[in-house]
DNA sequence: AAATTCTCCTGAAGGC
DNA sequence: TGCCTTCAGGAGAATT
């Protein structure tokens, strides 16, 4: 599932081949993903130029002429770069048809989205609550230990909450858990300043490590096929239940912690 | 206000 | 081989 990583990299390696490009048309084959897609967006859009590939949390930003395009993944999305003669999959949504090259969305369980504003992008309702990126210096140990004291709610949760901080999904939140040794269940109000020091700066660096091994895995977002696209990961814990901790080799533990999987060590995180 | 539950959807995996 | 059931999950919306 693409997690943060993944939609960086993905915002990377589509860039350099849409930038500036001006989009012939859009073609829409399936408009009801998370949001029903706007119809009306297959005669608005053509003619406008990509003046920016950015992201915001897990969303992606394409700056147009008249606005701004975002487009989020879910859980099941990806884009390629395809040429528009490569014949669509059953659930490849839209393209967005640029002439010398065509972004194609695919997304089997339609979780992503694609929508259409022209306010003024911080002011979208999506993203006027988020908290900071977790990559920036607004997101550190105090940040977390400020906005906690008053959470009763699980760590985990709390850290997956976007308003507290974006992009960190179910994957990563479980690997900096136990990268910090802090349990999942923990409350968030009662850790130390200290050890949110420690889990703010491993969830940086698990994500800079994994946007790191997807832009060599994901190099080329040209004329892939069918693959989803995501690379894979090493991780410690997540999806290892019953396997021996990498750490003191007890037995992982599954538990499901806010209608999420959550794996553990009982012996090293506390 | 904060916490919990519900919801969208389909592929993968397991049972028989 | 095939059918049925269960599960996973991002995150906004609805509910408690």
């Amino acid at each position: 599932m693409p997690e943060l990583p993944e939609v960086e990299t993905t915002c990377r390696g589509i860039a350099p081949h849409i930038l500036n490009q001006c989009l012939h048309k859009l073609v829409l084959r399936q408009p009801r993903l998370r949001w029903p897609v706007a119809v009306e967006l297959s005669r608005q859009l053509p003619g406008q130029v990509v003046l920016g590939v950015e992201r915001r949390a897990k969303y992606l930003l394409l700056r147009m002429t008249k606005g701004t395009l975002l487009i989020h993944l879910g859980m099941s999305g990806s884009l390629r770069i395809v040429s528009a003669t490569v014949a669509p999959g059953r659930h490849d949504h839209f393209d967005l048809d640029f002439g010398s090259c065509c972004l194609r969305f695919r997304d089997p369980r339609r979780f992503g989205a694609l929508l259409w504003t022209t306010a003024p992008i911080e002011q979208h309702p999506l993203l006027a609550h988020l908290g900071p990126e977790p990559l920036s210096d607004f997101f550190n140990g105090k940040h977390l230990h400020d906005h906690s004291r008053a959470r009763r709610t699980a760590v985990k949760n709390f850290i997956m909450d976007g308003r507290v901080v974006v992009g960190v999904g179910n994957i990563y939140a479980n690997e900096s858990l136990f990268v910090s040794g802090i349990h999942p269940l923990r409350s968030a109000g009662h850790i130390s300043m200290m050890r949110y020091a420690r889990l703010a700066a491993t969830i940086k660096e698990v994500l800079r490590s994994a946007i790191e091994q997807g832009g060599t895995t994901l190099r080329d977002f040209h004329n892939q096929d069918g693959n989803p696209g995501y690379f894979a990961q090493q991780l410690l814990v997540y999806g290892k239940a019953g396997q021996p901790c990498p750490n003191c080799g007890s037995s992982i533990r599954q538990q499901t912690i806010g209608q999420r999987s959550s794996f553990f060590c009982i012996r090293c995180q506390h």
